[in-house]
DNA sequence: CGATTAATTAATAGAGCTATTAAACTAATC
DNA sequence: GATTAGTTTAATAGCTCTATTAATTAATCG
């Protein structure tokens, strides 16, 4: 059954198993991901999934590399200077959110994965390092200007950056135990996560005064 | 090759297979630990594991709740009411860091155990409510009184836990991302989370205030 | 000492997984 | 209508892992 010929970069079983994947390693990870699975949900025999990318490392790293590059670009080009600082740092916490909602599964899949193979990591350090130097020496410039006209208590901008990270991430990192330990369903943590990104402003707002 | 006899319980090649199980399952999680490389590391042969544990899951699953019942525990324990709120909360944040920087790897591996296998959540639920709501209800009596008396702004008991937790754990969970982000060795890392509990307790208390 | 029992190992069955190879199939082309 | 090239599958080699079984070793005790 070997429908469309002639169309090399985008075959469309290839798509389809790309985009099988894609899912079960987002809800798995690597390890726990077989291309056995992947060509089953794929609808196809195992073999094409290596026909098509060759290694089950080398589909995993495609997928990988280019959605955690598109979600930390998008990460980074936030920041939007110019309006006042309180607006700036809701404004990262709204558009982290609205992010983290579209890819609630990543931050999970970035951790596990760059836990157990730190060569990645310094892959995408290198490429992305430069895109967000410009961005950390913007924002600092503006923090210590708030700090010095007594707007913002004295802190440092990594202290800024990790309270952020911290209360942004960790309702999607710990999803799987949050939602049981609060008993809720998967509606209602989304319905959770939307009144907690209110809670998150005020908390971090506040913790910014003198 | 069998020393030592009679030793039911504590058979000395039985508490070194438990130990090295602890170690490989802390580092790399379940599914990439197997029973080959625990016998490795113990010194023996791979059937023992099995003579000892019947089964790799088993093994884990002694292994796992044993650990995270008592770390749980300990975080219960914490809160001891009657000094000031302030005082509580800054002696939270303290408990919290000293027993994250005692088993660093536990979050990370309650958070991917308990994403991949829910089951086990339940069961250590059932286990720990009982204990925690005695817990929850008194800091939430605490919490009131301090906001009733004006002492700290408006907010729901989950709140502030969510932002407690999450400024606490995010830094061992995402420990080994932002080691290479920051480019810090395990020490200088370890070093940086004790100036980070410092900084955690004044975003915290200052957050607080109304 | 000789029997008993627990600890330990060697060997292996059986399953699943990755990756490769050769063959079969499909559709366009000449 | 045969050729050709890309697509798909069946079959399988080879590996690793879990779990079991049977045999071996060591200590104990009557």
């Amino acid at each position: 059954m070997a429908r469309p010929k002639q169309n090399p970069e985008n075959s469309s079983m290839e798509q389809t198993i790309l985009r099988s994947a894609e899912k079960l390693f987002l809800d798995k990870g690597f390890a726990q991901t077989s291309t056995t699975e992947i060509a089953q949900k794929a609808g196809c025999n195992q073999a094409l999934v290596h026909y098509y990318f060759r290694t089950k490392e080398q589909l995993f790293e495609r997928i990988f590399s280019e959605k955690v590059q598109t979600f930390i670009r998008k990460f980074l080009n936030i920041y939007r200077p110019g309006t006042a600082f309180e607006e700036v740092i809701a404004g990262i916490v709204d558009a982290h959110y609205e992010l983290l909602m579209k890819n609630p599964q990543l931050p999970t899949l970035i951790l596990s994965e760059l836990a157990t193979n730190p060569g990645r990591i310094r892959k995408l350090k290198q490429t992305l390092a430069p895109e967000a130097s410009a961005l950390l020496e913007s924002l600092d410039r503006d923090l210590q200007a708030e700090i010095a006209a007594g707007r913002v208590r004295p802190m440092s901008l990594q202290s800024l950056l990790l309270d952020l990270l911290s209360l942004n991430a960790l309702p999607f990192v710990a999803q799987p135990v949050l939602k049981q330990v609060l008993g809720l369903s998967q509606t209602e943590y989304r319905q959770m996560l939307i009144l907690r990104r209110e809670e998150v402003k005020k908390t971090l707002l506040t913790s910014l005064r003198p």
